[in-house]
DNA sequence: CCCAAATATGTAGTGATATAACCTATACGA
DNA sequence: TCGTATAGGTTATATCACTACATATTTGGG
């Protein structure tokens, strides 16, 4: 058991390193496609829930609760972890963020108008990158195999675990 | 935010209801397999490992770790959670149970002998109940968009969630 | 505008899940 | 049998998520 994988979460940005760059003005687009579509549906995108989303934005990866808990604070005053979990909790409901339970990890949606379809996460075993995408394929296949076994489907987000392009060879 | 559900692990057996009965032999057909499996890779399946896959096969949903550690107890003398989850590290290891991050819930294998290539698991999400299937479909829908995204697969298991045949309409 | 209801946030404590660190016991091969 | 590797015992702690209740803010009706 010399390389056993460690079964719980491992810090996404603990020794990282990041492979693609950030651009800001994707995130600011995704704020203001976001605020229009809360203001369209009535749900208030409070000035916390909107902080959240944009450090959610802000990251190249997905990030612990309490990774947001501290990147949150601001003059000494830490948020209380249950804040940023309500926070979540809206941004998650309204299509706005995902939950990576596998490595229980929060990241903005990377396209707001998509809402709450069936999607797919890459995950990268190594660096942590999440990188969303939304395949026909794979819908179909996932719709498919849910009706053979007599299962209705519900909408969810699938969680695919790789190692990225970036990640190959180099480690 | 009425019904939202809850971020966290709900127990798989908290108003349990199972639709599907359970059959003895096969767990006794699976422990004969799982034996026969470490005898010839070198892997040592002690009392302890034996007894943690013997409670997962007995069980007809997922079980978390302290559910297991719950039942594991012997004349008062309570096994302590780190020692379940070394078993469940060495079990998962060798193919013969899964970890299902979205329930934080383990299970036994349903098929020791497939090892660890893709699987995927329907979970109800309303039963809990968890079914693990090996569909070629999937794995090379999975495979495809991986290597489209230039990820490198590693064999991991897929969880997918939808409300089981029995869950259906009642609920 | 004022008030009542609904919604959002603050605060404190706790529950639930998983592992670290260190030591002892047992199994295995030479 | 002896040395090493592996497994398990014990204690404490890290990490993730939520309950319960009080307070503040927003919102819509009168
Ligand atoms: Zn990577
Ligand atoms: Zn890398
Ligand atoms: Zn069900
Ligand atoms: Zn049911």
């Amino acid at each position: 058991m010399v390389h056993t994988p460690s079964l719980q979460h491992r810090l996404p940005n603990e020794g990282a390193h990041i492979h693609a760059p950030w651009r800001s003005e994707t995130a600011k687009q995704a704020i203001a496609q976001s605020e229009a579509l809360c203001r369209a549906k009535g749900a208030r995108l409070t000035p916390i829930r909107r902080r959240v989303l944009e450090v959610l934005l802000a990251s190249p990866k997905p990030l612990g609760a309490y990774d947001l808990v501290d990147r949150l604070g601001s003059q000494g005053r830490r948020m209380a972890p249950i804040t940023v979990y309500r926070a979540l909790d809206f941004l998650i409901e309204h299509g706005l963020a995902h939950r990576l339970a596998s490595r229980n990890a929060y990241l903005a949606s990377s396209d707001v108008s998509t809402g709450r379809q069936t999607t797919a996460f890459l995950i990268c075993e190594s660096c942590g990158e999440a990188t969303e995408i939304t395949s026909p394929a794979v819908a179909d296949t996932v719709l498919k195999v849910l009706k053979e076994q007599g299962y209705q489907p519900r909408a969810r987000a699938l969680e695919i675990t790789g190692r990225c392009a970036g990640c190959q060879d180099i480690h």
